[in-house]
DNA sequence: ATATTTTTTTAGGTTACTCTAAATTTATTT
DNA sequence: AAATAAATTTAGAGTAACCTAAAAAAATAT
Protein backbone atom coordinates (compact mmCIF):
# COMPACT_ATOMS: atom_id res chain seq x y z
CA UNK A 1 0.00 0.00 0.00
CA UNK A 2 2.19 2.75 1.21
CA UNK A 3 6.47 2.08 0.18
CA UNK A 4 8.96 2.94 2.80
CA UNK A 5 9.87 6.16 1.91
CA UNK A 6 5.44 7.40 2.55
CA UNK A 7 6.05 5.16 6.16
CA UNK A 8 8.71 7.59 6.59
CA UNK A 9 6.90 10.49 6.19
CA UNK A 10 3.75 9.65 7.88
CA UNK A 11 6.23 8.48 10.99
CA UNK A 12 7.13 11.89 10.94
CA UNK A 13 4.84 13.52 10.74
CA UNK A 14 3.21 11.77 13.88
CA UNK A 15 6.04 12.28 16.15
CA UNK A 16 5.38 16.36 15.06
CA UNK A 17 1.81 16.18 15.29
CA UNK A 18 2.74 14.84 19.26
CA UNK A 19 5.62 17.61 19.39
CA UNK A 20 3.30 20.24 18.45
CA UNK A 21 -0.04 18.97 20.69
CA UNK A 22 -1.87 18.21 17.13
CA UNK A 23 -0.80 21.74 15.89
CA UNK A 24 -0.01 21.16 11.48
CA UNK A 25 3.14 20.16 10.83
CA UNK A 26 4.72 22.50 8.47
CA UNK A 27 6.82 21.67 5.56
CA UNK A 28 9.99 23.06 6.69
CA UNK A 29 9.66 21.23 10.10
CA UNK A 30 9.46 18.04 8.03
CA UNK A 31 12.30 18.82 5.90
CA UNK A 32 14.45 19.37 8.86
CA UNK A 33 13.64 16.44 10.67
CA UNK A 34 13.77 14.46 7.70
CA UNK A 35 16.85 16.19 6.01
CA UNK A 36 15.29 16.34 3.06
CA UNK A 37 14.90 19.38 0.70
CA UNK A 38 11.75 21.49 1.56
CA UNK A 39 10.86 21.35 -2.22
CA UNK A 40 10.91 17.23 -2.20
CA UNK A 41 8.80 17.18 1.04
CA UNK A 42 5.91 19.54 -0.91
CA UNK A 43 5.97 16.90 -3.42
CA UNK A 44 5.16 13.80 -1.43
CA UNK A 45 2.60 16.00 0.83
CA UNK A 46 0.99 16.42 -2.99
CA UNK A 47 1.63 12.24 -3.27
CA UNK A 48 0.23 11.43 0.62
CA UNK A 49 -2.84 14.32 0.07
CA UNK A 50 -3.92 12.17 -2.97
CA UNK A 51 -4.09 9.12 -0.95
CA UNK A 52 -5.86 10.76 1.79
CA UNK A 53 -3.56 9.94 3.68
CA UNK A 54 -2.93 13.38 5.05
CA UNK A 55 -5.11 17.05 4.88
CA UNK A 56 -2.85 19.15 3.14
CA UNK A 57 -3.74 22.78 1.61
CA UNK A 58 -0.96 24.77 -0.16
CA UNK A 59 1.07 27.04 2.11
CA UNK A 60 -1.10 25.45 5.47
CA UNK A 61 0.60 22.78 6.54
CA UNK A 62 -0.39 19.23 7.18
CA UNK A 63 -2.42 16.96 9.30
CA UNK A 64 -2.59 13.38 9.69
CA UNK A 65 -6.19 12.05 8.66
CA UNK A 66 -7.72 8.97 10.35
CA UNK A 67 -6.21 6.60 7.85
CA UNK A 68 -2.78 8.15 8.12
CA UNK A 69 -2.96 7.74 12.31
CA UNK A 70 -3.59 4.64 11.83
CA UNK A 71 -0.93 3.53 9.53
CA UNK A 72 1.77 5.67 11.29
CA UNK A 73 0.64 4.09 14.49
CA UNK A 74 1.11 0.72 12.81
CA UNK A 75 4.31 1.62 12.10
CA UNK A 76 5.04 2.98 15.20
CA UNK A 77 4.03 -0.93 16.63
CA UNK A 78 6.47 -2.05 14.60
CA UNK A 79 9.45 -0.11 15.41
CA UNK A 80 8.88 -0.94 18.89
CA UNK A 81 7.91 -4.28 18.77
CA UNK A 82 11.17 -4.83 17.13
CA UNK A 83 13.31 -2.74 19.38
CA UNK A 84 12.43 -5.01 22.19
CA UNK A 85 13.21 -7.86 20.23
CA UNK A 86 16.33 -6.68 19.64
CA UNK A 87 17.19 -5.65 23.59
CA UNK A 88 15.19 -8.67 25.13
CA UNK A 89 15.99 -11.96 23.35
CA UNK A 90 19.35 -10.84 21.04
CA UNK A 91 20.93 -8.92 24.21
CA UNK A 92 21.16 -5.46 22.33
CA UNK A 93 21.24 -2.73 24.53
CA UNK A 94 18.83 0.46 24.37
CA UNK A 95 21.40 2.86 22.54
CA UNK A 96 21.92 0.31 19.65
CA UNK A 97 18.31 -0.62 18.58
CA UNK A 98 16.82 2.50 16.89
CA UNK A 99 18.85 2.10 13.24
CA UNK A 100 17.66 -1.62 12.84
CA UNK A 101 14.35 -1.31 13.72
CA UNK A 102 14.26 1.81 11.32
CA UNK A 103 14.50 -1.08 8.81
CA UNK A 104 12.29 -3.97 10.28
CA UNK A 105 9.21 -1.71 10.72
CA UNK A 106 8.70 -1.67 7.33
CA UNK A 107 8.52 -5.53 6.90
CA UNK A 108 4.98 -5.82 5.65
CA UNK A 109 3.40 -9.01 7.22
CA UNK A 110 0.94 -8.18 10.16
CA UNK A 111 0.40 -12.08 10.59
CA UNK A 112 4.84 -11.40 11.72
CA UNK A 113 4.02 -8.85 13.83
CA UNK A 114 1.01 -10.13 15.43
CA UNK A 115 3.27 -13.48 16.51
CA UNK A 116 6.06 -11.10 17.28
CA UNK A 117 3.51 -9.28 19.95
CA UNK A 118 2.99 -12.31 21.47
CA UNK A 119 6.51 -13.66 20.73
CA UNK A 120 7.48 -11.17 23.36
CA UNK A 121 4.68 -11.13 25.65
CA UNK A 122 2.31 -8.55 24.42
CA UNK A 123 4.73 -5.74 25.99
CA UNK A 124 3.38 -2.65 26.79
CA UNK A 125 6.50 -0.29 26.49
CA UNK A 126 9.71 -0.27 24.15
CA UNK A 127 13.46 -0.34 25.75
CA UNK A 128 13.18 3.46 26.12
CA UNK A 129 10.16 3.59 28.04
CA UNK A 130 7.89 4.65 25.38
CA UNK A 131 4.57 2.75 24.68
CA UNK A 132 3.69 -0.06 22.03
CA UNK A 133 0.38 0.54 20.45
CA UNK A 134 -1.48 -2.84 20.66
CA UNK A 135 -3.16 -4.26 17.23
CA UNK A 136 -5.88 -1.85 17.14
CA UNK A 137 -3.34 1.33 17.75
CA UNK A 138 -4.09 1.51 21.39
CA UNK A 139 -1.41 2.74 23.97
CA UNK A 140 -0.60 3.07 27.39
CA UNK A 141 -1.04 7.17 28.37
CA UNK A 142 0.25 7.16 32.13
CA UNK A 143 1.15 11.09 32.62
CA UNK A 144 4.86 11.12 33.97
CA UNK A 145 6.98 14.32 35.36
CA UNK A 146 10.00 15.88 34.33
CA UNK A 147 13.32 14.48 37.03
CA UNK A 148 13.72 18.55 37.03
CA UNK A 149 10.42 18.85 38.27
CA UNK A 150 11.09 16.87 40.97
CA UNK A 151 11.31 18.65 44.79
CA UNK A 152 14.59 18.29 47.11
CA UNK A 153 14.14 14.42 48.31
CA UNK A 154 11.40 13.48 45.82
CA UNK A 155 11.93 10.06 44.48
CA UNK A 156 11.18 9.05 41.57
CA UNK A 157 10.86 5.89 38.83
CA UNK A 158 12.24 6.48 35.24
CA UNK A 159 10.22 5.74 32.87
CA UNK A 160 11.11 6.79 29.57
CA UNK A 161 13.93 9.34 28.02
CA UNK A 162 13.06 12.00 25.59
CA UNK A 163 16.00 12.51 23.78
CA UNK A 164 17.19 9.20 22.28
CA UNK A 165 20.25 9.70 20.46
CA UNK A 166 22.61 6.81 21.31
CA UNK A 167 25.45 9.21 22.59
CA UNK A 168 23.19 9.97 25.14
CA UNK A 169 21.96 6.81 26.52
CA UNK A 170 25.44 5.63 26.23
CA UNK A 171 25.88 8.54 28.53
CA UNK A 172 22.99 7.08 30.85
CA UNK A 173 24.54 3.63 31.15
CA UNK A 174 27.78 4.96 32.50
CA UNK A 175 25.66 7.06 34.94
CA UNK A 176 23.45 3.28 35.51
CA UNK A 177 20.20 5.11 34.82
CA UNK A 178 17.92 2.87 32.46
CA UNK A 179 14.11 2.39 32.41
CA UNK A 180 13.10 1.69 35.91
CA UNK A 181 15.79 2.90 37.91
CA UNK A 182 14.97 5.02 40.69
CA UNK A 183 16.29 8.14 41.50
CA UNK A 184 15.84 10.37 44.41
CA UNK A 185 16.54 14.46 44.39
CA UNK A 186 19.24 15.18 46.95
CA UNK A 187 19.73 18.79 46.28
CA UNK A 188 19.53 21.96 43.00
CA UNK A 189 21.97 24.23 42.35
CA UNK A 190 20.07 27.38 42.04
CA UNK A 191 22.36 28.58 39.42
CA UNK A 192 22.05 26.42 36.84
CA UNK A 193 19.29 24.09 37.86
CA UNK A 194 21.74 21.06 38.48
CA UNK A 195 20.76 18.32 40.58
CA UNK A 196 23.01 16.21 43.00
CA UNK A 197 20.82 13.15 42.65
CA UNK A 198 21.11 9.13 44.27
CA UNK A 199 20.61 6.45 41.75
CA UNK A 200 19.60 3.28 43.09
CA UNK A 201 20.36 2.20 46.53
CA UNK A 202 24.50 3.19 45.63
CA UNK A 203 25.98 6.29 43.74
CA UNK A 204 25.35 9.24 44.57
CA UNK A 205 26.77 12.42 41.70
CA UNK A 206 25.65 15.60 40.01
CA UNK A 207 23.57 15.83 36.64
CA UNK A 208 23.20 19.21 34.47
CA UNK A 209 19.58 20.25 34.02
CA UNK A 210 20.34 19.53 30.38
CA UNK A 211 20.28 16.23 31.55
CA UNK A 212 17.26 16.37 33.78
CA UNK A 213 15.31 17.91 31.46
CA UNK A 214 15.64 14.57 29.59
CA UNK A 215 14.56 12.13 31.51
CA UNK A 216 10.41 11.44 32.92
CA UNK A 217 9.76 9.61 36.02
CA UNK A 218 6.83 8.06 37.42
CA UNK A 219 6.39 8.96 41.51
CA UNK B 1 26.67 -1.35 -0.71
CA UNK B 2 24.37 -3.24 -3.00
CA UNK B 3 20.45 -2.14 -2.93
CA UNK B 4 17.50 -4.12 -2.41
CA UNK B 5 16.72 -4.86 -6.20
CA UNK B 6 20.65 -5.42 -6.42
CA UNK B 7 20.61 -7.96 -4.23
CA UNK B 8 17.95 -9.85 -5.40
CA UNK B 9 19.22 -10.28 -8.53
CA UNK B 10 22.68 -11.51 -7.25
CA UNK B 11 20.81 -13.88 -5.13
CA UNK B 12 18.86 -14.99 -8.54
CA UNK B 13 22.13 -15.28 -10.29
CA UNK B 14 23.51 -17.18 -7.63
CA UNK B 15 20.66 -19.81 -7.24
CA UNK B 16 20.83 -20.52 -11.37
CA UNK B 17 24.22 -21.03 -11.37
CA UNK B 18 23.76 -23.59 -8.89
CA UNK B 19 21.13 -25.55 -10.96
CA UNK B 20 23.04 -25.22 -13.86
CA UNK B 21 26.38 -26.48 -12.31
CA UNK B 22 28.14 -23.26 -12.81
CA UNK B 23 27.70 -22.58 -16.57
CA UNK B 24 26.90 -19.13 -17.67
CA UNK B 25 23.55 -17.91 -16.70
CA UNK B 26 21.19 -16.36 -19.74
CA UNK B 27 19.52 -12.85 -19.81
CA UNK B 28 16.43 -14.71 -20.01
CA UNK B 29 17.15 -17.56 -17.58
CA UNK B 30 17.21 -14.51 -15.34
CA UNK B 31 14.40 -12.52 -16.87
CA UNK B 32 11.61 -15.56 -16.31
CA UNK B 33 13.22 -16.36 -13.03
CA UNK B 34 12.78 -12.73 -11.46
CA UNK B 35 9.59 -12.14 -13.90
CA UNK B 36 11.43 -8.87 -15.18
CA UNK B 37 11.69 -8.05 -19.43
CA UNK B 38 14.70 -8.99 -20.80
CA UNK B 39 15.33 -5.60 -21.61
CA UNK B 40 15.73 -4.48 -18.00
CA UNK B 41 17.27 -7.49 -16.75
CA UNK B 42 20.21 -6.21 -19.75
CA UNK B 43 20.36 -3.28 -17.80
CA UNK B 44 20.85 -4.28 -14.45
CA UNK B 45 23.68 -6.57 -15.38
CA UNK B 46 25.55 -3.85 -17.05
CA UNK B 47 25.75 -2.07 -13.25
CA UNK B 48 26.66 -5.22 -11.72
CA UNK B 49 29.16 -5.77 -13.85
CA UNK B 50 30.04 -2.16 -13.96
CA UNK B 51 30.36 -2.83 -9.55
CA UNK B 52 32.41 -6.16 -10.35
CA UNK B 53 29.84 -8.40 -8.96
CA UNK B 54 29.91 -10.55 -12.37
CA UNK B 55 31.37 -11.52 -14.88
CA UNK B 56 29.41 -10.10 -18.12
CA UNK B 57 30.19 -10.36 -21.82
CA UNK B 58 27.42 -8.84 -24.31
CA UNK B 59 25.11 -11.71 -25.23
CA UNK B 60 27.27 -14.27 -23.61
CA UNK B 61 25.26 -14.74 -20.22
CA UNK B 62 26.82 -14.29 -16.89
CA UNK B 63 28.48 -15.93 -13.78
CA UNK B 64 29.34 -14.19 -10.24
CA UNK B 65 32.46 -12.94 -9.20
CA UNK B 66 34.00 -13.81 -6.19
CA UNK B 67 32.69 -10.72 -4.17
CA UNK B 68 29.30 -11.32 -6.30
CA UNK B 69 29.13 -14.75 -4.83
CA UNK B 70 30.13 -13.52 -1.48
CA UNK B 71 27.01 -11.08 -1.41
CA UNK B 72 25.11 -13.79 -2.77
CA UNK B 73 25.73 -16.31 0.14
CA UNK B 74 25.23 -13.47 2.97
CA UNK B 75 21.98 -12.75 1.13
CA UNK B 76 20.89 -16.71 1.60
CA UNK B 77 22.46 -17.12 4.83
CA UNK B 78 20.23 -14.16 6.04
CA UNK B 79 17.17 -15.84 4.47
CA UNK B 80 17.74 -18.93 5.87
CA UNK B 81 18.46 -17.88 9.65
CA UNK B 82 15.16 -15.59 9.25
CA UNK B 83 13.28 -18.56 7.76
CA UNK B 84 14.67 -20.71 10.90
CA UNK B 85 13.78 -18.02 13.20
CA UNK B 86 9.95 -17.72 11.94
CA UNK B 87 9.36 -21.56 12.21
CA UNK B 88 11.43 -22.01 15.43
CA UNK B 89 10.39 -19.00 17.59
CA UNK B 90 7.39 -17.36 15.98
CA UNK B 91 5.75 -21.21 15.15
CA UNK B 92 5.08 -20.47 11.27
CA UNK B 93 4.72 -23.29 9.38
CA UNK B 94 7.73 -24.06 6.41
CA UNK B 95 5.11 -22.69 3.86
CA UNK B 96 4.80 -19.73 5.14
CA UNK B 97 7.99 -18.36 6.03
CA UNK B 98 9.34 -17.54 2.47
CA UNK B 99 7.88 -14.60 1.75
CA UNK B 100 8.59 -12.79 4.52
CA UNK B 101 12.45 -13.87 4.61
CA UNK B 102 12.67 -12.43 1.06
CA UNK B 103 11.73 -9.19 3.10
CA UNK B 104 13.80 -9.89 6.25
CA UNK B 105 16.92 -11.05 4.42
CA UNK B 106 17.40 -7.12 3.15
CA UNK B 107 17.83 -5.82 6.90
CA UNK B 108 21.12 -4.87 6.49
CA UNK B 109 22.43 -5.25 9.80
CA UNK B 110 25.59 -7.74 10.22
CA UNK B 111 25.78 -7.49 14.05
CA UNK B 112 22.44 -8.52 14.25
CA UNK B 113 22.65 -11.82 11.65
CA UNK B 114 25.21 -12.38 13.64
CA UNK B 115 23.39 -12.49 16.89
CA UNK B 116 20.18 -13.95 15.60
CA UNK B 117 22.39 -16.87 14.53
CA UNK B 118 23.77 -16.77 18.35
CA UNK B 119 19.93 -16.91 19.31
CA UNK B 120 19.23 -19.60 17.19
CA UNK B 121 21.95 -21.92 18.18
CA UNK B 122 23.99 -21.41 15.15
CA UNK B 123 21.80 -23.82 13.41
CA UNK B 124 22.98 -25.95 10.10
CA UNK B 125 19.81 -25.98 8.14
CA UNK B 126 16.86 -23.94 7.42
CA UNK B 127 13.25 -25.26 7.42
CA UNK B 128 13.11 -26.43 4.18
CA UNK B 129 16.57 -28.39 4.55
CA UNK B 130 18.89 -26.24 2.86
CA UNK B 131 22.02 -25.37 4.53
CA UNK B 132 23.10 -22.28 6.23
CA UNK B 133 26.24 -20.90 5.51
CA UNK B 134 28.16 -20.05 8.55
CA UNK B 135 29.58 -15.91 8.78
CA UNK B 136 32.17 -17.14 6.59
CA UNK B 137 30.08 -18.27 3.92
CA UNK B 138 30.88 -21.73 4.11
CA UNK B 139 28.15 -24.73 4.14
CA UNK B 140 27.49 -28.25 5.18
CA UNK B 141 27.51 -30.15 1.99
CA UNK B 142 25.71 -33.51 2.08
CA UNK B 143 25.15 -35.84 -1.13
CA UNK B 144 21.41 -36.68 -0.43
CA UNK B 145 19.26 -39.18 -2.31
CA UNK B 146 16.20 -39.00 -4.30
CA UNK B 147 13.33 -40.52 -2.78
CA UNK B 148 12.24 -41.76 -6.46
CA UNK B 149 15.50 -43.83 -6.46
CA UNK B 150 15.19 -45.51 -3.52
CA UNK B 151 15.12 -49.50 -3.55
CA UNK B 152 12.06 -51.53 -2.59
CA UNK B 153 12.07 -51.76 1.51
CA UNK B 154 14.83 -49.04 1.54
CA UNK B 155 14.39 -46.17 4.28
CA UNK B 156 15.77 -42.64 3.96
CA UNK B 157 15.11 -39.65 6.55
CA UNK B 158 13.98 -36.40 4.73
CA UNK B 159 16.78 -34.26 4.13
CA UNK B 160 15.30 -31.20 1.60
CA UNK B 161 12.86 -30.95 -0.29
CA UNK B 162 13.43 -29.50 -4.59
CA UNK B 163 10.03 -27.59 -5.04
CA UNK B 164 9.75 -25.16 -2.20
CA UNK B 165 5.77 -23.55 -3.46
CA UNK B 166 3.98 -23.11 -0.67
CA UNK B 167 1.04 -25.36 -2.64
CA UNK B 168 3.91 -27.89 -2.36
CA UNK B 169 4.42 -27.62 1.06
CA UNK B 170 1.04 -27.59 2.28
CA UNK B 171 0.47 -30.83 0.55
CA UNK B 172 3.51 -32.84 2.17
CA UNK B 173 2.18 -30.93 5.48
CA UNK B 174 -0.92 -33.32 4.73
CA UNK B 175 1.37 -36.56 4.32
CA UNK B 176 2.75 -35.85 7.24
CA UNK B 177 6.22 -35.16 5.76
CA UNK B 178 9.02 -32.79 6.77
CA UNK B 179 12.35 -32.76 7.14
CA UNK B 180 13.18 -35.56 9.60
CA UNK B 181 10.45 -37.49 8.57
CA UNK B 182 11.77 -41.05 7.78
CA UNK B 183 10.24 -43.25 4.83
CA UNK B 184 10.42 -46.45 3.59
CA UNK B 185 9.80 -47.94 0.15
CA UNK B 186 7.56 -50.42 0.03
CA UNK B 187 6.50 -50.71 -3.72
CA UNK B 188 6.75 -49.25 -7.08
CA UNK B 189 4.63 -49.28 -9.60
CA UNK B 190 6.20 -49.85 -13.28
CA UNK B 191 3.79 -47.98 -15.11
CA UNK B 192 4.24 -44.27 -14.23
CA UNK B 193 6.90 -45.17 -11.19
CA UNK B 194 4.51 -44.00 -8.33
CA UNK B 195 5.90 -45.44 -4.81
CA UNK B 196 3.80 -47.03 -2.01
CA UNK B 197 5.59 -45.49 1.19
CA UNK B 198 5.54 -45.57 5.17
CA UNK B 199 5.97 -42.44 6.36
CA UNK B 200 6.96 -42.82 10.03
CA UNK B 201 5.90 -45.27 12.17
CA UNK B 202 1.86 -45.19 11.12
CA UNK B 203 0.74 -44.54 7.82
CA UNK B 204 1.06 -46.40 4.19
CA UNK B 205 0.01 -44.31 1.26
CA UNK B 206 1.18 -43.42 -2.37
CA UNK B 207 2.65 -41.09 -3.95
CA UNK B 208 3.51 -40.29 -7.69
CA UNK B 209 6.53 -40.05 -8.82
CA UNK B 210 6.08 -36.04 -9.53
CA UNK B 211 6.15 -35.84 -5.69
CA UNK B 212 9.04 -38.40 -4.60
CA UNK B 213 11.07 -36.30 -7.63
CA UNK B 214 11.03 -33.51 -4.94
CA UNK B 215 12.17 -34.96 -2.15
CA UNK B 216 15.20 -36.16 -0.74
CA UNK B 217 16.61 -37.88 1.67
CA UNK B 218 19.88 -39.40 3.41
CA UNK B 219 20.49 -42.94 3.70
C1' DA C 1 0.59 50.24 4.69
C1' DT C 2 4.93 49.08 2.61
C1' DA C 3 9.01 46.89 2.54
C1' DT C 4 11.70 43.07 3.87
C1' DT C 5 12.40 38.43 5.30
C1' DT C 6 10.98 33.76 5.66
C1' DT C 7 8.44 29.95 4.08
C1' DT C 8 6.59 27.33 0.60
C1' DT C 9 5.74 26.06 -4.02
C1' DT C 10 6.86 25.54 -8.95
C1' DA C 11 9.98 24.51 -12.73
C1' DG C 12 13.34 21.86 -14.54
C1' DG C 13 16.82 18.06 -13.69
C1' DT C 14 18.96 13.50 -12.02
C1' DT C 15 19.22 8.55 -10.69
C1' DA C 16 17.32 3.91 -10.00
C1' DC C 17 14.49 0.64 -11.91
C1' DT C 18 11.13 -0.72 -14.81
C1' DC C 19 8.59 -1.08 -19.51
C1' DT C 20 7.57 -1.68 -24.96
C1' DA C 21 9.18 -1.66 -29.56
C1' DA C 22 12.85 -1.90 -32.71
C1' DA C 23 17.47 -3.33 -33.94
C1' DT C 24 21.16 -6.55 -33.62
C1' DT C 25 23.50 -10.78 -32.67
C1' DT C 26 23.59 -15.71 -32.11
C1' DA C 27 21.64 -20.23 -32.82
C1' DT C 28 19.02 -23.46 -35.53
C1' DT C 29 17.04 -25.26 -39.80
C1' DT C 30 16.84 -26.18 -44.30
C1' DA D 1 25.61 -21.30 -46.59
C1' DA D 2 21.47 -18.96 -46.47
C1' DA D 3 17.29 -18.31 -44.34
C1' DT D 4 14.68 -18.27 -40.32
C1' DA D 5 14.00 -18.21 -35.45
C1' DA D 6 15.34 -17.12 -30.86
C1' DA D 7 17.88 -14.48 -27.61
C1' DT D 8 19.77 -10.23 -26.40
C1' DT D 9 20.65 -5.44 -26.55
C1' DT D 10 19.55 -0.59 -27.67
C1' DA D 11 16.39 3.29 -27.94
C1' DG D 12 13.01 5.83 -26.01
C1' DA D 13 9.81 6.49 -22.18
C1' DG D 14 7.54 6.39 -17.41
C1' DT D 15 7.37 6.56 -12.20
C1' DA D 16 9.32 7.33 -7.55
C1' DA D 17 12.08 10.03 -4.91
C1' DC D 18 15.28 13.18 -4.63
C1' DC D 19 17.86 17.89 -5.91
C1' DT D 20 18.84 23.32 -7.07
C1' DA D 21 17.24 27.69 -8.53
C1' DA D 22 13.57 30.81 -9.25
C1' DA D 23 8.89 32.43 -8.30
C1' DA D 24 5.10 33.20 -5.27
C1' DA D 25 2.80 33.58 -0.88
C1' DA D 26 2.73 34.52 4.01
C1' DA D 27 4.71 36.50 8.03
C1' DT D 28 7.29 40.17 10.14
C1' DA D 29 9.31 44.67 10.61
C1' DT D 30 9.40 49.38 9.64
MN1 LIG E 1 13.75 3.90 17.76
MN1 LIG F 1 12.14 3.29 21.12
MN1 LIG G 1 12.77 -19.12 1.25
MN1 LIG H 1 14.36 -22.09 2.90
Amino acid sequence: MASLTEENYLKSIHSLMEKSSSAPVTTNDLSAAMKIKAASVTDMLKKLSAKKLIHYKKYQGVLLTHTGKLLAISIIRKHRLWELFLTEKLKFSWDQVHEMAEELEHVSSQQLIERLDAFLGHPKFDPHGDPIPDHNGKMADYKFFNLSSLTINEKGKVATVIEQQPSFLKHLNKLNIKVGTTIKVLDRVDFDKSLTISVGSSSLFSISNEIAKNILVSK
